[in-house]
DNA sequence: TTCTATTACAACCATTTGGTTGTACGTTAC
DNA sequence: GTAACGTACAACCAAATGGTTGTAATAGAA
């Protein structure tokens, strides 16, 4: 696993790019299977352009890879973004675990 | 711990909520120690009604809490919603890994 | 070659977002 | 009581978002 450092936008990107139903439910199918434009287009109550423009929205993001397939372009799920995704809330948790841990020191201090 | 079923809607204003550099900052600031509206605002080179704003998106996807105290409204992030959206994200790589046990499933049937 | 499927991309539109300023209102301090 | 502080909220604005339709290019099938 490389660890890549995410700038601010990338992040931003990420959550972004997560923070739409459609575009959640193609990550889910394209991390169960490798699926074409096309084929992810005939999923939704949309039209092939608007799919398109969500799988863009998500390989900005890095969420997902296009890799061209004859006329097609297949649709990978990256889950090494996820993971990153997933340690940045790590990182939060962290912060709120360390306040907590600053509670029960001045809890713990000996009153003069 | 309590398991609270989210709605798709839900899931979107967390994520929507996290997709701000801004925002970010402020559930980090309320993690680690309590703050008011005004002490948030003074923080950043934006106005008081600005980070208002980031505030109550923060607010409704419940990621912070406003809480009255004098005439100031105490801030405080909730590390449960944090923990909630980490879920999710894990939810996609079990996804991954159950499309790798197939894979291998299939490696290792026996030529017939 | 010709037809069809798949994709790319531009132009357009309504709504949302992220910011602003201004005004009003309750609370604390003097 | 009055001034200052902290907040709420409305109105406004530019830019981004999520959708549409239409047109063009390329690859595969007939």
């Amino acid at each position: 696993m490389v660890v890549i450092e995410l700038s601010d936008d990338d992040v931003s990107r990420i959550f972004r790019a997560l923070a739409d139903t459609t575009r959640r439910d193609i990550v889910r199918r394209t991390l169960a299977t490798e699926v074409s434009v096309s084929q992810l287009a005939a999923a939704y109550a949309m039209s092939f352009a608007a799919v398109q423009k969500h799988v863009a929205v998500l390989e900005e993001a890095r969420l997902v890879t296009k890799e061209p397939r004859g006329r097609e372009r297949m649709v990978r799920g990256n889950p090494d973004r996820i993971h990153q995704a997933q340690r940045l809330l790590d990182q939060f948790e962290h912060i709120w675990r360390s306040r907590i841990e600053r509670l029960d020191a001045l809890l713990e201090e000996e009153p003069t």
